[in-house]
DNA sequence: GTAGGGGTACGC
DNA sequence: GCGTACCCCTAC
């Protein structure tokens, strides 16, 4: 064709991931009209966004190449990468498209990625309030699969910021130009890769309110996933254990209290343990 | 406007 | 040559 073929780059790749998140799948167009996506995405349509999601989503659930001629053919391949960026987590979700068994979500994976045992000092908390967002989102009828591990990967980039609609437009993209797994010393600037306070907090809880349930629910099991992720990074980094250790402290006090509001909200029948 | 299908260029 | 990634076209 005539275009150069223009490959997606991670920005623009977590750009989308974060406006799924925001908006849901399938508002393309509202993705589009964010102004805070809008500035990396001002070069996609709408229908790349579709088509760039659809690949994510493929490779999500374990079907590497197109079956467009491919009838039943399954094969346990799984997905490599896309480009230069690769993240840790890899999917291991394999499972159809929909609700039918979300029991091995990826926040159980990410743990046994680790190669240490964990931290015994929250695990067992975190581990609780997995059980209880992998159960709200069974009850609730399910959520992509898709969403919530781009919730997750998108969490793991924007570390623990969350994504309020920003005035200035590509605040955070400096973030995003790092490598995902490598991060920024987040020791040496503490202006810029902040913690979590509390009107951070209560801004995230805002919007889950305001979201449904299965959302909510999806928000929760992320939280809970990047707060298991980052204890498991202060773990790692000994040295660097104090900004580690402070992100993971906040990551866990969103979860508790994302799970917390999601309680409170409207549970259609979780079984509380 | 969105979803699906198809074709093609690129990398291995 | 095969698999993957991106772009274009068409239908709903």
């Amino acid at each position: 064709m005539g275009a150069p073929k223009q490959k997606w780059t991670s920005e623009e790749e977590a750009a989308l991931k974060a406006g799924v998140v925001k908006h849901g799948v399938g508002k393309w167009r509202t993705i589009l009209k964010d102004p805070e996506f809008s500035g990396v995405l001002y070069l996609r349509s709408n229908v790349d966004l579709k088509d760039k999601w659809r690949n994510l989503s493929v490779m999500a659930n374990g079907w590497s190449s197109r079956e467009k001629s491919r009838l039943s053919i399954r094969r346990v391949h799984q997905a490599p990468k896309h480009d230069e960026n690769s993240l840790a987590t890899s999917p291991p979700i394999q499972s159809d498209e929909d609700i039918s068994d979300v029991k091995p979500l990826q926040v159980s994976s990410s743990r046994d990625v680790v190669p240490f045992s964990g931290p015994k000092r929250s695990i067992v908390r975190l581990d609780n309030l997995i059980m209880e967002a992998i159960t709200t989102l069974k009850e609730t009828g399910g959520s992509n699969k898709t969403t919530i591990a781009a919730f997750i990967e998108v969490k793991r980039r924007y570390r623990i910021a969350p994504i309020p609609a920003y005035s200035d437009r590509r605040r955070s993209s400096s973030l995003l130009l790092t490598d995902g797994r490598q991060k920024a010393p987040l020791r040496g600037d503490k202006e810029e890769t902040n913690v979590l306070t509390k009107s951070q907090i209560d801004l995230e809880l805002a919007k889950i309110r305001s979201m449904s349930a299965q959302e909510a629910a999806a928000v929760a099991a992320r939280a809970v996933a990047e707060a298991e992720a980052a204890i498991a990074e202060a773990e790692e980094a000994a040295r660097e254990a104090e900004a580690a250790e402070a992100d993971a402290e906040a990551a866990q006090a969103f979860a508790d209290a994302a799970m917390k509001t999601l309680k409170g909200r409207n549970t259609p029948k979780m079984i509380h343990a």
